[in-house]
DNA sequence: GCCAACGTTGGC
DNA sequence: GCCAACGTTGGC
């Protein structure tokens, strides 16, 4: 099992929206890093929700329910299915990530605008230590 | 194939 | 509103 981190603007898609939903279709990323994320995921893995721009927090945890499929006509670019699965106790402000020692190598945070990025298990622990889950 | 110019994104 | 980081584009 794999963790992961997906970036969303709430004012776009957001927590709310994706437990209003059931659960979503994570598409339109039109990255090249972020796609080899995106294609490497499974069903299963699991991936933390956070909220770029005003609010900079991760808020919730989601599971990733389908693995890739192309988003448009080809190949070129490819789209998840995600469900939400608990929103966090305490949602994790960028500032505490960027203030804890462990997390300085997370991926989000050495490259600011990757939407979709890799997380390590022992990241994940620390992030959800933080968030008091 | 290199690199300067430009556009976009996200944080401050 | 500004700026840094990064990706993309286009001229050479």
């Amino acid at each position: 099992m794999a963790y992961w981190l997906l970036r969303s603007e709430p004012d776009v898609y957001g927590w709310d929206d994706l437990v209003r939903d059931g659960g979503t279709e994570w598409d339109g990323v039109r990255n090249a890093t972020a796609r080899i994320h995106l294609k490497a995921m499974q069903p299963g893995d699991q991936a933390i929700f956070y909220h770029s721009n005003k609010e900079k927090a991760a808020v919730g945890v989601m599971e990733i329910t389908r693995a890739w499929r192309p988003d448009g006509p080809d190949d070129a670019w490819a789209s998840v299915a995600v469900k939400p699965v608990a929103k966090l106790p305490k949602p994790v402000p960028l500032a505490t990530i960027k203030a804890e020692p462990r997390l300085s190598d997370l991926m989000m945070i050495r490259q600011s605008r990757l939407s979709c990025s890799a997380v390590t298990p022992e990241e994940w622990a620390v992030l959800m230590e933080l968030a008091g889950a």
